[in-house]
DNA sequence: TAAAAAAGAATGAACGTTCATTTTTGATAT
DNA sequence: ATATCAAAAATGAACGTTCATTCTTTTTTA
């Protein structure tokens, strides 16, 4: 008899390299030749691990974003104050934009565009939950502002989607004290003021 | 002898089309055929009017970019004091983006993806000037943090983009109130903190 | 009426996907 | 250990389609 697994070296390598193509010429300019060129792989080979070319960047994408949440809480846990649980998240995810920027372009392109189904994006959002009850926590205990998790998101994570952007088009250098300052602001925009 | 102007009108609804077809299906998903058949043209008349699909994109992206600072800065003039002004500014742009979101998404489409030519971006960014003057003005008199606009714009101006994107995916839906509080952590996150 | 504008059909290239074939794999028999 | 073998994995070439763009002809304009 024969073996039974496919290589998940090769499905990894096919995920790099759409990640790659789609962040530097755009998915339409991404063809599966390409993908297949890179991962050193025949395009017929593409289709033993994807069912096409949607399928394939709907399984990159969520890929990407169990990446993202997982490093975003890779040291939190719930019993940590509110502010330091934050601090740490907010540290982390930082740290995941400038670090693998490769992988946060990806997903800024994604979730601002209709490339991803809309099944993999409910997919996606699920791994957030930990931050959400955070700031639940947040609410009750009078330290977080009463306001919907969406404004919240928008105000003390998503600006670090703009400036990891700004910094890859080669606008201006995220440092040290730039992030110092973007800390400060995150929290100010979200903290309740005595 | 005969005229010597094309339709301006023509060229708009070609423009038009490209925006609602670019955002309900993605650059990838937009053949020229269906934007001359939403435009009521022949294939053939797009290019009198655009050398080729990339320059059309990058026409839309800068007609839309100038609609988007025209409508931001309409009522607004420089002898306005800091924070009237930011409040004025603000409050146009939040404006724009739910009222005129077909155009707000088109940009962050665009913005964050690789469709729009380096040149073309540029182009569009030149028009933000007065807000970048404000805030000078606003460092200047101890108003506003003395912070990079990048990081200013990340936390002043760009969390609306985001909740205009969560509003049309509709997860969400802002009102007055979100839109107040949204105010609030904008103004927040930027102002010098007594 | 002559030139500009518009049109529809045509063109050639590129794409996603499939097909027919070859190569690799690892359990089994020797 | 080694040879065998059938199924899985991988491949390059091929297929049918779609696309951006151009060509030729018709229509509109002043």
């Amino acid at each position: 008899m024969a073996k039974l697994q496919k290589s998940i070296d090769k499905r990894n390598a096919l995920v790099k390299a759409t990640i790659e193509l789609v962040n530097n010429n755009g998915f339409h300019a991404t063809p599966m030749s390409k993908i297949a060129k890179m991962a050193n792989v025949s395009p017929a080979t593409i289709y033993l691990y994807f069912e096409n070319k949607q399928d394939l960047v709907n399984q990159t994408y969520i890929d990407v974003k169990e990446a993202y949440t997982r490093y975003a809480f890779e040291s939190y846990n719930d019993t940590m104050p509110v502010e330091a649980g934050f601090e740490l998240i907010w540290n982390r995810i930082a740290d995941f934009k400038l670090n693998e920027c490769e992988n946060a372009m990806f997903l800024a392109q994604c979730d601002n565009t209709p490339i991803i189904d809309e099944a993999s994006r409910q997919e996606g959002i699920k791994h957030l939950q930990p931050l959400l009850d955070l700031w639940s926590r947040g609410k009750k205990e009078g330290i977080v502002k009463p306001m919907s998790d969406y404004l919240l998101y928008a105000y003390a994570i998503n600006p670090l989607s703009f400036l990891m952007m700004s910094q890859k088009r080669g606008a201006f250098t995220l440092d040290k004290t730039h992030l110092e300052e973007a800390y400060q602001s995150a929290w100010n925009s979200i903290k309740v003021c005595k």
